[in-house]
DNA sequence: ATAAATTTTTAGGTTAGACTAAATATTTAT
DNA sequence: ATAAATATTTAGTCTAACCTAAAAATTTAT
């Protein structure tokens, strides 16, 4: 997916890429397929909780700098460069999560904000070296997969909790929502990644859905099952 | 030395301290014996590699959040408040220098960079936790002694390399200069901290030093002498 | 197809943190 | 004690990254 080439001429520009210009690429990939579909201003401004004329110049700025593809009015997509700079990050982001969970105690709902700090860390021999040091990882503590030096990984294969089934069970093996309230709900009900759930039922009224784990039966809300992933 | 009353309440504030202030508390701190001997703002701007005016604004600013002690022309002490914060960058510093070296294969001439980002990392609980998991070092790769919780540490009792008399020896215990060049002299020599170190001779011409260590002998010049510190 | 609503951009302003050059204070040397 | 040298501060700019309000483009609804 990504040249070796480009990779190397992406690292020795890597450095003058300041900490919010990652951040707006990162939003990019996020809100775009891994910005190969283009983004409105708007979106990107929800995302980083700022305002659409800031975004605005932040884009053009990224587009100058051939990190972003941009045309007015029509949205943001991300060149090459711009795509492996942010899976690099978000490849930093999931190691330090991992990191902070199996060396430090941490919980994965507490993860979040440190690495958002740690992300911007710039130091290709710390990534890699961190990346060793815990066993070279797929995927962090939320199950998200975490890119290799390329910036390529495999997509985790799991399929939304409301496309299965009645009767089929799966592994918990994802979570879309890392907000805080909602890991807050699953650590509440006895929900983690791993655990085995069956769907029982289904209720077309409010689209919500009887579940089943190892040591209880209960309702999901739709909000809370659009959010679940199982592995088959 | 601090009370744990104002160690709370400098941690209810630690969150708006920024970056760039954090660097000024710290250069304070050492240039001014832990901040309480006045510096001068030229001294700063040396040590920070920036401009005189630039460090009289940024003074004042710190004067006015009450984490310094700034009189025009008269130089720049730290408050009881400055200090802790100073110190617990510090702590942070020599933590993830740590890490660095044993976790992660650095060399001690390779963690300056890295752990001048990381000090800036900002979550109490990382800290506790990292301090933690390497088990409560009270020393950095370079033999700088690691400040705890509330920012005290006892200082390493080493004596400069030049005071020792002839014949005497001690062990390697402090390196007062970290620059890249000084860490790649040692390294060439064949000189780490641990060695120990015999005083052989003293030449009044130039200061310089003939000492013996368990591999060889040799020439150490004065301004050399003058960063190695030994525990007798 | 055109008006209304929405989205996006532009224009102009703000703040933190840096800078240069000029002005002022302090220190040093005669 | 005063002039010269040095150190420090002030005044005025600059840039990155944000903002608000107004203008322009696009989309939606009639």
């Amino acid at each position: 997916m990504y040249s070796s080439k480009l990779c190397i001429f992406v690292i020795n520009t890597y450095l003058v890429v300041t900490l919010s210009e990652e951040n707006y690429l990162k939003a990019i990939y996020h809100l775009g397929k891994q910005g190969s579909v283009a983004v409105s201003t708007n979106a990107i401004a929800e995302k980083i909780e700022s305002k659409a004329s800031s975004v605005t110049d932040m884009v053009k700025k990224l587009a100058e700098k051939d990190l972003a593809n941009y045309v007015k009015y029509q949205g943001v997509t991300l060149t090459e460069k711009g795509r492996l700079i942010a899976a690099l990050v978000i490849r930093k982001h999931r190691l330090w999560e991992v990191f902070l969970v199996e060396k430090l105690n941490f919980t994965w709902d507490e993860v979040h904000d440190v690495a958002e700090q740690l992300e911007h860390i710039k130091s290709l021999k710390l990534v890699n070296e961190l990346d060793r040091f815990l066993g070279c990882p797929t995927h962090d503590p939320h199950g998200d997969p975490i890119p290799d030096k390329d910036g390529n990984y495999a997509p985790i294969k799991s399929v939304n909790i409301l496309e299965i089934k009645k009767g089929e069970q799966g592994v918990l093996a994802l979570v879309k929502n890392s907000s805080d309230a909602f890991l807050k709900y699953l650590n509440k009900n006895n929900l983690a990644l791993g655990d085995v759930i069956k769907v029982v039922d289904f209720e077309p009224f409010d689209k919500s859905l009887t579940i089943e784990t190892a040591h209880q039966k209960m309702i999901i809300s739709n909000e809370v099952a659009k959010n679940l992933y199982l592995r088959l």
